[in-house]
DNA sequence: GTGTTGAGTATTTTT
DNA sequence: TACTCAACAC
């Protein structure tokens, strides 16, 4: 029996109205997940619906997971219904009906490095620079004509070339051609890229009508968790896949999450869902249930900055609880320091758990330096996102191996392995076989083994080449009756993959491969006729095996903000709130600070009992760009703050630190100038541009300050506001 | 042709 | 710090 006594009124009438279309708009930490989940297994559970008819579509995978989590818990003995995010479930989608737009249903999805690297060959053949547009950049730009259905062919004004992000004509024959030669190539290797996931499964729903009869008939409910970040194109497969003659469809969001935008999410869809389903019971749940209420003060005073809102706060019952801290450093050093000594105190006079804690940030590259110290100070921690299990060097290598058992023409793969370890087949034979085969028009495969042919002028040696088919051919022959993961073990034997290992000082990497293996088994126990290119069908979306998700049981977690949306923790630390970090900015530009706002927001609503602030002065290990506080500081009601100040304990560390720590963060930037009287050759100073310099001259009122690489040194006005003098 | 080294440069967010 | 690119040694 299910037990609804928790749920509040509202929350209630969310979990049980069951039947037609609802939207409920619920603020963070509503409860709203929780009403998700109740309602799937109140459907389940009480009113006797196959779970394999019921769909909840989450945003990450992360969430997905979760979720799948909480409804075993509640629902020990069911079958899990169908839970992932849109990519996931088009996936499932698209192995059964992809066949109907000309793709065979064992296509690969290329993750981002295979992108980029399939990006960089079309460089190469085209002769194209890196320098002209990066690749990264292209890729960007191809995902916005993919999903916005954008004709390239017709662009003509300079206004629709920079929607695209581009600046010139010339830029445009370039993307042109490599977006061309982009879908042909994976057209012709029977590869999808994340965008083709949604947009066929679009087109397949959108033409054909029996397959859409067929998932209308499949689902008989449909969930959608963070509906505020969905785009067009998520948001008409969703009605696709409604039974228009049953609108069983339940969307939960909340506007002031909206953190996606780049992604194509619009403020409108709220209406859109209106307009689309007449009679939608709309629901609201504005109790908060997670935070303590000087947390909240802090969040909604941030929040109410932004003004494409409808206004509204969100209140609680809980207690006021601890202040809110917010803790300025003197170096990125120290905040990473100050952050692992709060956590050392929490988890040793308040007895929280490891677990219980989360360091948030806006960008990936920031967790390096707390990463740093949290491992000096041996506390455990787990970073979500980064760098995924399955993306790492070593398990896509070995993944490469046992894709070319299944398939020894997968191009990808090929290109991967084909000199790893060192086989002496390097970047120009490559090129010349690809080359080769674009020109003859075969496959990449075909052209290595014509290669061998002297009279085929491809390379002056074959001889490494011919070793690397022989080594494929003997492996496959080898592993044909083995199962996957004795397949890989024979792999890693006969290509001395630790070897490998080893003479890159990766040993540590080894771990992984173990593990890999682990995860093969454990897909081997699950299904017994499992064969190799199962298991790579069924790791497509996958980010990490199931057993590296226990050692994040007892670990502080680490993850952007955007990973951490739909999670809570009773410690939240939101680290690097700088401008130009937090609020990003880019080119020293910050943009769409309205998106910016909300993502702080999301931030700070993680947070249950406690929440820490942190920022840095001195300047940025990464650009070396000196480092000021956050506007979003200044926006926070900060009457509540606990401020803690931070360094100026090492001499070692004094380089980087300039920081006046008697002004407060609300006024940064007036102390540019107060003591810049009596400078003396030897002294320290820092410039807001070129970062630390020693005064090396003095005539008048100019200084010959020595600066790092690449600035040198430069005379320069003595009492600029760009020039600030150290604190001793 | 391949591999190594050093200098220079650039860093949103996810599937 | 990490990654790319050009220049050099084998």
């Amino acid at each position: 029996m299910l037990d609804l006594s928790k749920l509040n009124k509202h929350q209630l009438k969310a979990v049980t109205a069951t039947e037609g279309p609802i939207l409920v708009v619920a603020g963070a930490g509503t409860g709203k997940t929780r009403v998700l989940t109740m309602r799937v297994a109140y459907l389940i559970d009480e009113l006797g619906y196959d779970p394999q008819k019921i769909l909840a579509i989450t945003f990450t995978n992360k969430a997905a997971n979760e979720m799948r989590n909480r409804i075993a818990t509640l629902l020990p003995n069911v079958n899990v219904p169908w839970i992932g995010t849109y990519h996931a479930i088009c996936l499932k989608i698209l192995r059964k009906n992809v066949d109907t737009i000309g793709y065979s249903s064992n296509f690969t999805v290329i993750d981002d490095e295979d992108q980029s690297l399939l990006i960089r060959d079309i460089y190469k053949q085209g002769n194209i620079s890196q320098k002209d547009i990066k690749p990264a950049k292209m890729i960007g730009i191809i995902e916005k004509i993919k999903m916005n259905d954008v004709g390239v062919e017709t662009i003509s004004t300079m206004q629709q070339l920079k929607e695209l992000g581009i600046f010139s004509f010339e830029d445009l024959k370039i993307v042109k051609y490599v977006h061309q030669r982009y879908q042909a190539k994976l057209k012709s290797g029977n590869i999808l890229d994340f965008n083709d996931l949604l947009l066929f499964t679009h087109k397949i729903l959108k033409e054909n009508i029996d397959i859409r009869d067929y998932w209308q008939k499949h689902f008989h409910y449909i969930l959608v968790d963070e509906f505020q970040d969905t785009n067009i194109i998520q948001f008409e497969i969703l009605n696709y896949l409604i039974n228009p003659k049953q609108i069983n469809v339940f969307a939960v969001g909340d506007p002031d999450q909206t953190i996606y935008t780049w992604r194509g999410a619009y403020a409108n869809i709220f209406n859109d869902y209106l307009e689309s389903y007449k009679n939608t019971q709309v629901m609201i749940l504005d109790l908060n249930y997670r935070s303590t209420k000087n947390i909240l003060k802090v969040a909604n005073s941030l929040v109410s900055n932004n003004h494409e809102r409808i206004k509204k706060d969100l209140s609680t019952d809980n207690p006021q609880g601890v202040e809110v801290v917010f803790c300025k450093s003197d170096s990125q050093y120290y905040e990473a320091s100050f952050i692992c000594q709060q956590i050392i105190e929490l988890v040793k006079k308040e007895k929280y758990q490891y677990s219980d804690i989360a360091i948030l940030y806006r960008s990936n590259y920031l967790s390096r330096f707390i990463e740093q110290e949290l491992m000096s100070n041996s506390i455990p921690y787990y970073i979500y996102g980064s760098l995924k299990f399955y993306q790492r060097m070593e398990i896509k290598d070995l993944l490469a191996y046992l894709r070319l058992m299944a398939d020894d023409q997968n191009e990808i793969a090929l290109k991967r392995v084909i000199n790893v370890p060192r086989r002496n087949i390097g970047e120009v034979t490559i090129d010349r076989v690809s080359e080769y085969a674009r020109k003859n028009n075969m496959t990449f495969a075909q052209a290595l083994a014509l290669s061998l042919r002297m009279d085929v002028e491809i390379t002056w040696s074959p001889n490494p080449i011919m070793q690397f088919l022989k080594l494929i051919h003997q492996l496959k022959e080898n592993t044909q009756k083995l199962s996957p993961s004795k397949a890989l073990q024979e792999i890693i034997k006969v290509t001395k993959y630790q070897e490998y290992l080893a003479s890159l000082d990766f040993e540590s990497r080894w771990d992984n491969v173990n593990e890999l293996i682990a995860a093969i088994e454990y897909y081997e126990a699950k299904n017994p006729e499992g064969t190799i290119e199962g298991y790579l069908q069924e790791i497509t979306l996958y980010t990490d095996p199931t057993e590296i998700k226990k050692a994040r049981d007892q670990s502080v977690s680490l993850m952007t903000v955007h990973v951490a949306k739909g999670s809570e923790y009773r410690v939240i630390f939101l680290a690097a709130l700088n401008e130009g970090i937090f609020p990003v900015a880019i080119n020293g530009q910050t943009t769409n600070l309205e998106e910016e706002r909300r993502i702080a927001y999301v931030a700070l609503t993680r947070a249950m009992e406690r929440l820490y602030l942190t920022c840095s002065a001195g300047h940025s290990f990464v650009t070396n760009a000196p480092l000021y506080p956050s506007r979003f500081i200044k926006e926070m009601d900060t009457k509540n703050l606990k401020v803690v100040e931070q360094g100026m304990k090492s001499i070692s560390d004094v380089d980087l630190s300039w920081y006046d720590s008697k002004s407060p963060a609300t006024n940064f930037e007036d102390n540019y100038n107060k003591d810049a009287v009596a400078f003396q050759i030897g002294d320290t100073i820092a410039h807001v541009v070129f970062g630390a310099g020693v005064i090396v001259g003095i005539k008048e009122n100019l200084l010959d300050i020595a600066f790092k690489a690449p600035y040198g040194v430069k005379t320069l006005v003595k009492n600029h506001k760009a020039i600030k003098r150290m604190k001793s």
